[in-house]
RNA sequence: GGGCGCGUGGCGCAAUGGCAGCGCAGUUGACUUUUAAUCAAUUGGUUGCAGGUUCGAGUCCUGCCGCGCUCACCA
C-alpha cells in the first residue's frame, strides 16, 4: 500500500488545495491544435508576433518563476517547447498557481496562446490561458538539461539506478529522451523487417504459443496447465515445425515474428522471453537464406539508422552485403590452425585439444559436434567475428533439422567423404561476436527426419538441451511432400541491440524480466489491512461457516492458513474465540492486530510475520 | 548455481569504527524576458532486512533479499 513519502504528501496538499478552488485534477476533455513540434513548425512559417495561435499540451519539464513572469517547459512526444507566463496575461487567479507552484513540475497541461520569440530568442507560447490536464502525485527523478548553442543538449543529474529503471520503466521513460528513443527505433526495426519479408513475397503467419509438444530448437521449455482438457502445455521455444508444416500446405514462403520463451539463464544477451523471426521459403537452399539475410540487415539497417554501416560500441560494421562466408570447417583452421577432420572422433578430438591447451571447460564426453560448434567456434571464435560473419556447414549431430551437405562424393578421399557424411547445410551469423541467428537448407525427408529424431534420442540424455522430442504430426505432415527449403530464425531483440547501440538485452526491452522482490514487513502489513477490509463486509453477511471460511480475508490455500485482523484493543478476551474458529477452519490461524502478528494457540503466540512469510512461500 | 562488486533523503553522490553530510529537487520569501536562472532562509534519514562484535557500526563479521558484472549453462 502506497505510503506518500514528503515530497508526495507536499503534492497531495496541493491537490486538496487546488480542488479547494474548484479546479479539477483530471478533467475530461483535451483540445489540442498543435503538437509541440508542429505549434513550432507553425510558428516558423510567419514569424510575426500574435500571427500563430495554438493549443499545446504536455508534461511541465521545468518551471521557473520570476516574480510577475514565469517561463515552463512543457513536452510532448514530438519535443519540448517553453510556455511564456505573465500575470497580465493569465490574470491573477490563474497566475497564482503557477507563481505558488499549485501546478508543478511533472503535471500535464493545455496552454493556449500566440507564438513568439522571447528576448532571448526561444520560441514560446505566449499563454493566455493555461488548463491543468492531470496533476502528478509523485514527483519524476530530477533531470535538468541545457541547451546549448550548437543545439546539443547536456543533461545535469540523472536517473540511472539499473534496477529501478527497470522495475518503473515508465519513471525511465518519461525522464530518459534516450530510452523512449531506444523504443521508437525497435518498433521502425521491426516494421522494416516485415515490409522486407512482405516486398519478397513472404506470408506473415501466426501459429500456436501454447504447444502440446516443443521443438525446433535445443533449450528447456516453460510448462504449463490447461485445467479443463487435463493436459500440459509449452510454451514455444521455437516456430520452426508449425511454420514448416504450412510449405507442406501449399505456401511458397512464410514468416512469423513473435515471442519465444526459454526456461534458461539470463545474460546481458539472453532473457527468458523473446522476440524471434522465423522465415521459410521454398525452392531456396541455404545460400539462398544467406542472400536474403545480408540483404535484409542492409534494408532494415538502413531504413533505422539511416545507412548500412553502423556504429556499435564504438565500432563501426558493415552490414551491407556480400559478408565474410567460411565453413565452420575453415574458420577453425583460419582462426585456430588445424582441420579438425584429421580428429573424427569426440575422442580424438579431445585428445588434441587438450594438448594444444583448447580444452579448459570441456566436457570430454561431449559429442563430436558440440565440441566443434559449443566449444572451439563458442569459445575460441565467436568473439573475434566483429564484421559480418557467415560461418556455415556445422555438423549433423547438432543440428537435426538440416539437410546433409551436398557434394559430389565420387572421388574424394576417405577424409572428404567423411566430411561430406558427417555435416548438414547449416549456418550461422555472427556480428560483433554475437550469434545474430541461425539457418538452414531444411531437411524435408521424412525418413531422415526420423531417423534424426532416434540419433538424438540416443546421442543426448533424457534432460539434455539438445533432446528433441519426437513430433509424429511433424513427420507425418512431411510424409505428405514438403517442398525443398530453406529457413532462417534470428533474435529480433539482439539486432535491435546492435541498431540502438546498447549493450544489453535489458536496454531493448521494455520489461524485462526481474526477480520479485520480497515483500517488506509494511507491505505485508498494509496487505494484511485491506485484507481486513474486505472481510469485514463479509462477516456482516450472515453465512453458514463453510462459506466464511471461504471468505476469509486472507485463506492461503498452499498454506491451509487463514489470517484474522483485530484491533489490538479486540484482541482480549477473544481468545476462546478465536479458537473455536481455528477449529471450524481446520487449519493454521494467524491473528493480525495494528501492531503485532500471532499463531493462535492454547494462547496467542507472538511471532514475525516475516518469518510467517517465510515459512509458507 | 560459483566468483567479484553494489545497496545511505525523491534523484545523483560523500562520510579512518567516533556529531549522517553535499548537489539537484522540495518548502518560504524576493524578482515582468528566464533557460542548469539568481539571491536569502529552510524541511526532509530506523544507512536494503535480521542478527553479532564493540564503550561506540553506514563502515567490521554472519545470514537473508535485490541489482550489476563475470563464469558455468545456453540461443
Amino acid at each position: 500500500m502506497w505510503q506518500p513519502n514528503k515530497l508526495e504528501k507536499e503534492r497531495l496538499e496541493k491537490a486538496k488545495r487546488l480542488e479547494a478552488a474548484g479546479i479539477l485534477l483530471y478533467p475530461g476533455g483535451c483540445q489540442r491544435s498543435h503538437t509541440v513540434a508542429e505549434a513550432i513548425e507553425a510558428f516558423h512559417g510567419e514569424e510575426a508576433p500574435g500571427s500563430t495561435y495554438v493549443a499545446v499540451a504536455g508534461r511541465i519539464r521545468r518551471l521557473n518563476s520570476k516574480g510577475k513572469i514565469s517561463f515552463a517547459h512543457i513536452e510532448d512526444e514530438s519535443g519540448r517547447v517553453q510556455l511564456f507566463l505573465r500575470l497580465n496575461a493569465l490574470g491573477e487567479e490563474s497566475y497564482e498557481l503557477v507563481r505558488r507552484k499549485l501546478i508543478d513540475v511533472d503535471d500535464f497541461v493545455q496552454a493556449s496562446g500566440t507564438m513568439m520569440r522571447t528576448r532571448a530568442g526561444e520560441i514560446s507560447v505566449d499563454t493566455t490561458k493555461l488548463t491543468l490536464l492531470s496533476k502528478a502525485l509523485s514527483p519524476l527523478p530530477v533531470v535538468k538539461e541545457q541547451r546549448h548553442e550548437d543545439g546539443s543538449v547536456s543533461e545535469y543529474g540523472e536517473f540511472k539506478d539499473t534496477e529501478t529503471r527497470y522495475r518503473q520503466r515508465y519513471a525511465d521513460l518519461a525522464v530518459n529522451k534516450s530510452v523512449r528513443e531506444v523504443f521508437i527505433k525497435r518498433a521502425r526495426t521491426i516494421k522494416a523487417l516485415r515490409d522486407f519479408l512482405d516486398s519478397e513475397g513472404m506470408l506473415e503467419v501466426e501459429t500456436p504459443i501454447l504447444q502440446s509438444l516443443y521443438g525446433g530448437a535445443a533449450a528447456r521449455p516453460f510448462v504449463t496447465h490447461h485445467n479443463q482438457l487435463h493436459q500440459d502445455l509449452y510454451l514455444r521455444i521455437s516456430f520452426e515445425l508449425y511454420l514448416k508444416r504450412l510449405l507442406v500446405g501449399g505456401y511458397d514462403a512464410v514468416y512469423e515474428i513473435g515471442r519465444d520463451f526459454r526456461n534458461e539463464g539470463v545474460s546481458y544477451k539472453h532473457n527468458t522471453e523473446f522476440t524471434m523471426l522465423e522465415f521459410y521459403k521454398a525452392y531456396i537452399d541455404y545460400e539462398g537464406v544467406m542472400d536474403i539475410t545480408e540483404r535484409m540487415f542492409a534494408y532494415t539497417a538502413e531504413q533505422v539508422t539511416g545507412s548500412s554501416r553502423i556504429q556499435y560500441q564504438g565500432a563501426e560494421l558493415n552490414l551491407a552485403p556480400p559478408w565474410k562466408r567460411l565453413s565452420i570447417r575453415e574458420a577453425v583452421q583460419e582462426y585456430l590452425d588445424f582441420d579438425y577432420m584429421d580428429f573424427p572422433t569426440s575422442d580424438a578430438l579431445y585428445a588434441y585439444l587438450r594438448a594444444h591447451g583448447l580444452a579448459d571447460g570441456l566436457d570430454r564426453d561431449d559429442t563430436w559436434g558440440r565440441m566443434i560448434v559449443e566449444h572451439l567456434l563458442g569459445n575460441h571464435i565467436e568473439e573475434r567475428l566483429i564484421q559480418p560473419t557467415i560461418i556455415k556447414d556445422y555438423p549433423r549431430d547438432v543440428s537435426p533439422f538440416a539437410k546433409r551437405i551436398q557434394g559430389d562424393a565420387d572421388g574424394a578421399d576417405e577424409k572428404e567423404q567423411l566430411y561430406l557424411a558427417s555435416h548438414t547445410e547449416r549456418f550461422e551469423f555472427f556480428i560483433h561476436g554475437m550469434e545474430m541467428g541461425n539457418a538452414f537448407t531444411e531437411l524435408n525427408d521424412p525418413r531422415d527426419q526420423q531417423a534424426r529424431f532416434v540419433e538424438m534420442k540416443r546421442l543426448y540424455d533424457e534432460d539434455s538441451d539438445e533432446t528433441t522430442p519426437l513430433d509424429e504430426d511433424y513427420l507425418r505432415a512431411m510424409r505428405f511432400g514438403m517442398p525443398p527449403n530453406g529457413g532462417f530464425g534470428s533474435g529480433v531483440d539482439r539486432m535491435v541491440m546492435l541498431l540502438t547501440d546498447q549493450d544489453s538485452i535489458r536496454d531493448v526491452l521494455l520489461y524485462p524480466h526481474l526477480r520479485e522482490p520480497a515483500p517488506s514487513e509494511n507491505d505485508l502489513r498494509g496487505q494484511f489491512m485491506l485484507d481486513a477490509a474486505v472481510r469485514q463486509l463479509a462477516y456482516q453477511l450472515d453465512l453458514p461457516l463453510a462459506e466464511k471460511k471461504r471468505r476469509i480475508a486472507l485463506y492461503l490455500p498452499q498454506a491451509d492458513a487463514g489470517i484474522e485482523f483485530r484491533m489490538a484493543n479486540a484482541l482480549e478476551g477473544s481468545l476462546a474465540q478465536l479458537q473455536n474458529l481455528r477449529r471450524a477452519f481446520a487449519g493454521k490461524l494467524f491473528v493480525m492486530t495494528d501492531e503485532h502478528f500471532y499463531r493462535v494457540e492454547d494462547e496467542l503466540v507472538e511471532m514475525r510475520i516475516a518469518d510467517f512469510w517465510r515459512s509458507i512461500s
